[in-house]
DNA sequence: CAGTGAGCGAGCTTCCGCTTGACTT
């Protein structure tokens, strides 16, 4: 056993410092925290000054022990957690739960895994840092104050098992308040002009688009513009080139890669999380929980060469970048590639995008800007005040745009830039070739993705790298958001074109409105929303976390007492949990949407136990009826005739061999229910409500086709099945696969035996697994 | 899997940030 044991917080960042110590030093790692606030009830004790009450919790108690075993066989022990608030926490953990020595006990930090950095560090070991240690605890117990406190307070006024806190449901707000401004949003809509000209002389041929500066608002206007240019003289009033430049992004941090990865791939954030993973451990890259930019002079310098060899010394610009969040703890460096010389990795198909494409930012963010010319034409309309103008860029040094170009969040469909411009002088006249006047519609505010959603969640400094994918997770998990599609709808357009002497307008019709994996607010997030800005202003204000992040800083640097910063909030936080716990009003979203013309009766829109419905009749009334709501409605706006629309299914479509066909919707979308058996109807395609026998009687035939094709083999009570993902073995209530080599029809009873014992021998064992991502009932 | 929509009320739920596994379909 060597003298030096030393602690890290990750088991693959202690590989690779090992092997830069040497043969003297032991390096193991935590695994993060080791202990935390019990898990059973408060775990702070809000009368004695919020003593904590912290356990070493169960998957950790194992490596708990053998890190005692560990540091009493070692003659000195270096705890090299983090050099953050939560990495001094769990210094001081280690400490505490390891019964550590002071005088044998060193506390030592490095943001970069040299050689350098870390002997540096051993050579300047230091005492862990209590005020640090103290603002993690504020931190760690106002969380969890918040959050059981805010949650009981929830289960009792809206409904059991939900959840509160000082992220989430900011996150939450998010989104509901983005659904109300998209549901207040008036889309208005403007005259967009464009035009091509060409040449007065015949000799020369060029093509110049250019756009009129001014949109009209109505068609009428459009068109009065359009007769006025049939006569007009269309003049080069001047041109103006101006030189520009771009600079390139800074490299990744966990956000910024989330983002890129989300608009390049299509990755999810906690995908993007789960391949960034895989690349640290083979050691490809850097740390992926990261929100710093900073990169190391070792990787800078490997930058500048990689850059040279690649594209040359006019390629290079060294370039170190300000992290931008003010609560970055520059623990880390950026995320970039390990080994900046490789540009590709081997690896599965998502892990080489993700690796190329950090990659491509790291060395991007060291070459020089690119250097464009911006040329701008003006027009003169010789009967007209308005003008039009056309712009031209071009590229005269690409820079770092040899590798890389950030994407963007909006498709800006609207600006229309060519490359060169044709050389025109002012004075020039030039030909209308074309004119046309465009009816265009102001676009609602986005709703966020997951990545647009971490990035704003970032800008107001909630949340951490280590939380975004999980922050995620949750809301989806509590049901108050869902990552959802929508189809779109048909919307029409006018476009009046001027041609020769003609003015010709065209009905034209477009889909707008189609959303790919967007957030949408559910009704009982939208409940729990109102509930807590009502009642719990303070903690939902977007501000909230810098606010108290200023606090944590103070106790950091010794100017706070962190009980007293906790006593400050406590006090009225609590004071008003138990006014809310008494006198707020219990609610369910009930929403009155009027009369049922059929009945006379009330209707009635609310949450209930298994989710929103719409009921006819008041609550009293025997006869009262229900029916929930479909997917994508929601109680706020729900209209009248969407309700009653709801009472029309089930609808019995007629008969199919002497049985009833009904058609309906259900948890899963529209089926059609015939002899008990329950067939989907084809997304896109089949619409419960016009559905007709002939196509349901098709659906069913289909469905029998289907069903018989499942069935390879049977005997007795083993069978050879089509499934989802191919043939497959049934037997006795389980699921046994069929290996490629073998012809799952071709297969005899003694086959599927053998197979059945084979993999039988083979099966797991049972671990117990209790983790907050299982989240569902 | 394609329903329910209350009801006695017991007992449970819940936070944020550090870390990696071990589940399979």
């Amino acid at each position: 056993m060597q003298d030096n044991l030393v602690i890290v917080e990750s088991p693959a960042k202690a590989k690779t410092i090992e092997k830069l110590l040497g043969k003297d030093y032991f390096v193991t790692s935590s695994y993060g925290h080791i202990r935390d606030l019990a898990k059973k009830g408060l775990g702070v004790d809000v009368n004695n000054n919020f003593k904590p009450e912290y356990i070493v919790s169960s998957d950790k108690r194992k490596l708990v022990d053998e890190l005692k075993k560990l540091s009493k066989q070692a003659k000195t022990i270096w705890l090299a957690s983090d050099e953050d608030r939560e990495g001094e926490a769990i210094a001081w953990h280690l400490q505490n739960v390891l019964n550590l020595n002071d005088n044998n006990t060193k506390r030592i930090t490095f943001h970069e895994i040299t050689k350098d950095a870390i002997q540096n560090a051993i050579k300047n070991p230091r005492t862990v840092d209590l005020n640090l240690v103290n603002a993690q605890q504020a931190r760690r117990i106002l969380d969890r104050l918040v959050g059981f406190e805010l949650s009981p307070v929830l289960w009792k006024k809206v409904k059991s098992s939900l959840s509160a806190g000082r992220v989430q449901s900011v996150a939450v707000r998010l989104v509901v308040e983005r659904e109300r401004e998209i549901m207040d949003f008036k889309s208005e809509s403007t005259y967009k002009v464009a035009a091509i000209f060409i040449s007065a002389n015949k000799n020369e041929k060029f093509q110049l688009k250019a756009t009129l500066t001014s949109d009209f608002k109505t068609e009428k206007e459009a068109n009065d513009f359009l007769e006025r240019c049939k006569d007009a003289i269309f003049t080069v009033e001047n041109t103006d080139k101006k030189p520009s430049k771009k600079s390139p992004s800074a490299p990744f941090t966990t956000s910024t890669l989330q983002q890129e990865a989300s608009r390049k791939f299509r990755f999810s954030v906690a995908q993007t999380m789960r391949i960034a993973q895989q690349l640290y451990e083979r050691g490809l890259i850097t740390y992926m929980r990261t929100d710093s930019t900073n990169l190391s002079t070792l990787a800078l310098n490997t930058a500048k060469q990689t850059i040279k060899n690649l594209f040359g010394e006019k390629y290079i610009k060294t370039r170190q970048y300000k992290t931008k969040s003010k609560s970055a703890q520059e623990a880390h460096e950026a995320i970039r590639p390990t080994y900046l010389q490789n540009m590709e990795i081997e690896g599965s198909a998502q892990e080489k995008k993700l690796y190329n494409l950090i990659w491509k930012r790291t060395i991007a963010s060291q070459m020089a800007d690119a250097e464009l010319e911006k040329t701008i034409i003006n027009i003169n309309i010789s009967n007209n005040k308005e003008r039009f103008q056309a712009t031209g860029e071009i590229i005269t040094f690409d820079g770092f745009l040899k590798v890389y170009m950030e994407s963007n969040d909006e498709d800006n469909e609207n600006t229309e830039t060519s490359g060169l411009l044709p050389a025109l002088v002012a004075g020039q006249v030039i030909v209308r070739k074309e004119i046309t006047a465009t009816q265009r519609f102001s676009q609602h505010p986005p709703r966020y993705t997951e990545a647009s959603l971490v990035k704003k969640l970032e800008e107001l400094g909630i949340g951490r790298p280590s939380t975004y994918a999980p922050t995620i997770s949750t809301i989806i998990a509590r049901e108050y958001v869902s990552k959802e599609d929508r189809a779109g709808t048909e919307r029409n357009y006018t476009k009046l074109v001027l041609k020769s002497n003609d003015i010709k307008s065209e009905k034209l019709t477009e889909t707008v409105g189609v959303e790919k994996s967007k957030f949408f607010p559910s009704d009982i997030g939208i409940v729990v929303n109102d509930f807590l800005t009502e009642n719990f202003p303070a903690i939902l204000n977007y501000q909230f976390t810098a606010k108290i992040e200023e606090y944590f800083d103070k106790i950091a640097d010794g100017k706070l007492d962190w009980t007293v910063m906790l006593n400050n909030f406590y006090k009225p936080f609590h004071e008003k949990v138990d006014d809310s716990l008494e006198n707020s009003q219990t609610t369910n979203a009930e929403r009155i949407l009027g009369i049922d013309p059929k009945s006379g009766k009330q209707v009635l829109a609310r949450i209930a136990r298994f989710g929103p419905i719409v009921q006819i009749g008041e609550n009293d009334d025997p006869e009262k009826k229900f029916s929930s709501l479909n997917k994508g409605q929601l109680i706020e706006t729900l209209t009248l005739d969407e309700a009653l629309k709801l009472f029309e299914l089930p609808r019995t479509i007629g008969k199919y061999e002497n049985m009833d066909v009904v058609a309906s919707t259900g948890r899963f979308g529209p089926y059609v229910l015939h002899n008990s058996k329950f067939i989907s109807m084809k997304k896109d395609v089949d619409d419960p409500y016009t559905i007709t026998i002939e196509r349901a009687i098709e659906l069913i035939e289909e469905k029998r086709k289907k069903d018989t094709e499942k069935h390879i083999a049977k005997f007795d009570d083993i069978e050879v099945l089509n499934g989802f993902y191919g043939p497959y073995i049934a037997y006795g209530g389980k699921n046994y696969k069929i290996p490629k080599s073998q012809d799952p029809k071709m297969l005899t009873r003694d086959d599927c035996l053998a197979l059945i014992e084979a993999q039988k021998n083979k099966e797991p064992k049972s671990k117990t697994k209790t983790r907050k991502t299982a989240i569902k009932k």
